[in-house]
DNA sequence: AAAGTTGCTGATAACCATTATCAATAAGCA
DNA sequence: TGCTTATTGATAATGGTTATCAGCAACTTT
């Protein structure tokens, strides 16, 4: 455990929801200028084979979930808000002839406060 | 409506559900050696907008597939097969106070014949 | 502690799918 | 046929991510 992961997971605590490798670089610099960004994606990349982090891309950013579970990405097509809704309905999957590690639903369309606008 | 998308067209019919721009451009170099690798992307752009086609991302590349419907993909982590599954339990979506554009469910995780192996 | 071993790090070049640029060409129309 | 306008192809540019590699830090053994 180096210091550059020690700062890293301590930063990561910070994220409620999504962010990008961008946002945990600016973050953790801020904790240790010294930080690299190579540094930053090595250590997203071994997260998510660990599952301890989930990824997806969206507009050719990889955006990065804290949330291990199933779950369903709402992301607003005009103000670009994007927020975790949980669908309990597609257990089924999990009963399936597959095995399944990982699911996610990407949903574009209008939010509602956009839709009122 | 010029040659090249005329080409374009043609060798779109071709493909019976998943396919990405490399695919595209050659199949339609076949038929047309002139096309350009930017009237490719060109033409897939504007059928994503006109909602002909759906697009996703995997693995750094775009992916387009004909279902015009809400659909769900099943992504094989080991053999990398692809398959649409429909989920008409998700129409719950529609009825909401969000408008839903388009939604993709992308699963990662292992198929049938993955698992017997 | 000092020296040695191993793996991690930072800077940056490379990668690669996609997009922007722009002169040349084709389509549509009078 | 000639004119206007949009489309095309070649290629440079873009930008997020990954590979490279010398230097350094953590840990082990004396």
């Amino acid at each position: 455990m180096t210091k550059q992961r020690k700062d890293l997971y301590s930063s990561l605590e910070g994220f409620s929801s999504f962010f990008n490798a961008e946002e945990l670089f600016e973050k953790a610099s801020k904790k240790n200028e010294k930080i690299g960004i190579a540094t930053v994606y090595r250590f997203l990349k071994k997260l998510v084979e660990d599952h301890e982090l989930h990824s997806y891309t969206c507009e050719g950013k990889t955006i990065y979930s804290k949330n291990k579970h199933n779950h369903c990405h709402f992301i607003c097509k005009k103000c670009g808000k994007k927020e975790h809704i949980d669908v309990k309905k597609l257990d089924f999957l999990e009963k399936g002839k597959k095995k399944v590690c990982h699911f996610q639903i990407d949903i574009t369309g209008t939010c509602e406060d956009c839709v009122k606008r």
